[in-house]
Formats: C-alpha cells, structure tokens, sequence
DNA sequence: CCTACCGATCGGTAGG
DNA sequence: CCTACCGATCGGTAGG
C-alpha cells in the first residue's frame, strides 16, 4: 500500500484513479464526506490537491462513484442468490449470508454507503435510494413467501425484514479483518440468527427439554 | 415547533439552550456533524450565527454535550435492567426492550452517537468511547451468564452480542414516530428476535414439529 | 504531475 | 440579540 510517499524524490509509479477511489474510500469511511478534504486525499496519496482532478471530475463524483458501485453490487448479490436457490429457507439463508459476508469483506464501502449516501448530489441520490428500495422489497417479499408457505413464522415480516438486514449491514461497524474471526465465520452464523429470528432454524441446537 | 420565525417582528420569545440542542440534534441527525453548518442551525431558530455563542462555548461542545448525555443515559437504562432483574433471560429481554426502545424514541440522538462521536475532541471521544465499551462488556457478560447457566446456546457470545445491540441500534434507522407501528411494539418484537438469537426462545411459536 | 490563485464558506471574536 | 469583521480552509480552475 503506498502511503505519503514523496513523488519527488525517486522513480515512484503515477498514481491511478483506483488509487484515489482507495484513499478516498479509507478517508470518507474514517471520517466522512463531509469531514475529509480533498487535501488530505491527496497527502495520503502524496500528491497536491489539484493533481487529484486528473483523476476525478469532482469530489461528489468520487463519492457517487462509490455508493452506486457499491449498491449495484449488492443487487447484484441478491439477485444471483435468488437465482440460485429456490425455497424461503435456503434463500433467506444465502441471502444473509452474501450480506453478511460483503459488510465483513467490504466494510469501507459499506460505511460510506450508510453514512454519506445522504451527501450526494440528485440525480444520484434518488438513484442509491431506488436501488437500495429494491434490495429491501426482495428481502421483505423472501420473507413474506416464507411465511406463506408457513416456513416462517414471525409477527411482521417488514420488522423483521429490517431487523435481518440492519444486522448484517452492522457487521461492517465491528468485524476487524486482522481480528480472531473470518469473515466467512460472522456470515455463517448471522444467518443462523436470521433463520432463528424469522423462526425458521433448522439447526440442532433447539431449547433443551 | 419553532421553525424560521422572524424574531424582528413580533413578540417572539427567546432562544434557550435546549431549543439551539433541539435545532443543532435535528440537523446533525440529518446531514452529520461536519455536514452541518452553524449558520443552518442559527437560521432554524431565526437568529443570527454569532447569537448562538450566548448558549453555546463552541460546535464541538455541542456535540460534546448530545454524545455524552445520550450515552450516559444508555449506560443508566442497562443499570437499572440489572438491578430490577436476576435470570440472564429476563435481563436480556429487558435489556433488549429498553435499549430497541430508546432507540425508536430518541432516533435523532441516536444517528448523532453512531455518525459522529469519531468528531469529537479529546478527551470527549475518548470518555464516549469508554462508556460505549462499558454498555458493551456488561451486555456480553449477560450472554455468557446465560450460556454458564445453561439457559442461553449460542456459538460465540461476542457475536451474537455485537449482532443483538447493533440490531437494535439500527431501529433508529428505520422507525418513524409517524409510521403504523408504535415503539413499544418494535421494542417488543426485537427483545424476542434477541431470544431467538441466543436460542432462548420461549414464546409459543416453537417449529412445528 | 506542479505552482499560483480564486471566490465562497467555515467557526469564531469584538463590541455594543 | 445584533452588525461588522477575522484568519483559515474549502473545492476547484488556469496554465504549464
């Protein structure tokens, strides 16, 4: 990783535009939109400021950049996991578990999505919003299915629905990648909690009687 | 409500300090700390930006003052779920209620703590950050409680610990006061959603078997 | 990739 | 509570 190298002073790489995407997804993650400045992008990179706008048409863009990638892929995600399996149970199952797994494996790109997708710029923001909606409708209605087919059984499908999905997204506020756990670990047992919550679980571990 | 009044042209009564906390509360809530400009906060109570100094020493106290007393409240709602309750189930449903609970009534508070305690200035962060991890130690050590006890199965208390609080977190995310669904209602359906996660169930809605 | 520079806005102060 | 004002920093441009 290169870190405020000095560009001056010996035969270093040009940086390139996934270089600023990296910097400025470690800053805006860290600190904000609003609290990260283009300078400090810039010295993390070990360039000046104006050098950045041979790489970027704007701050917002950057910040756009992210969040709409971000949220693409997420959808992106879903829809294959629907594609793939075909019961409530095996979906929410997946579902969760991709969910989980990206908010472990991509937790800056997560962090800037739910704190800064606020920030952007219209069009853009109504764009993050719909896709975001769209996420959320296919969730509510994996679980509205599972309780059709009387799978699943829980008083609200739309508070559960919320609750499953906030729970993976917060994996990316406390997963730590050097930590003890892998991330395939957290997801693995957050759709054990997602499968417990819309009363599904099939696992062996049922209350002792 | 007091919105863009004209405080020129009529009998209006004064600014308090709570009403500039109620304004900077709603506005950091809303666009974060650095997103929020003191001039917006002065214009949503119809004053001038330099008037706010007479109820305020600086941004930065202001959000002292929210971070700090919201989780001070936090830590005193878990104490008295402590002390009002023995069995680890009992005090996790508790804890759970009143925590879901405090995060349905007081979002605005909430969103400021999870955005932009990273802000504040020492020593603030660093006392936020200890009362955070006050919450967080005596939440886990009620799941281990409960698994010595033999009444909690859960894989890791350290995860479903993080998966619960952060669950209940996130209703600050998605509740409206105005909605269809009171907030007691969410705090109740979350504290059994928390039961379900650390296999504790003991609702009558058990798998069909 | 750089230096030089821009207008706008920021949090905050002086003084009444 | 106000007007007048401050230095610092912001995102961004000109020109090479």
């Amino acid at each position: 990783m290169k870190t405020h190298v000095d560009r001056r002073s010996a035969a270093v790489p040009p940086v390139t535009k996934a270089d600023v995407r990296d910097a400025a997804l470690t800053l805006f993650a860290q600190r904000g939109y609003h609290g990260t400045s283009l300078k400090e992008i810039a010295e993390k990179l070990g360039i000046r400021t104006p050098s950045l706008y041979n790489h970027i048409d704007s701050k917002g863009a950057l910040l756009s950049q992210i969040v709409l990638d971000t949220l693409d892929q997420v959808v992106l995600d879903f829809d294959q996991v629907m594609a793939e399996n075909d019961e409530p149970i095996e979906r929410l199952r997946a579902a969760t578990t991709v969910y989980a797994l990206r908010h472990a494996t991509h937790r800056r790109e997560a962090l800037v999505v739910n704190q800064d997708t606020v920030h952007l710029d219209e069009p853009d923001r109504s764009v993050a919003q719909r896709i975001r909606r769209q996420h959320e409708h296919g969730f509510r209605q994996l679980i509205v299915d599972g309780l059709d087919e009387g799978v699943f059984s829980v008083e609200s499908a739309k508070v559960a629905s919320f609750a499953i999905r906030e729970m993976c997204v917060s994996v990316a506020r406390w997963f730590r990648e050097d930590g003890p756990l892998t991330a395939e670990d957290v997801a693995r047992q957050y759709s054990d909690y997602a499968l417990q919550i819309v009363g599904a679980a099939t696992s062996g571990r049922g209350r002792p009687n």
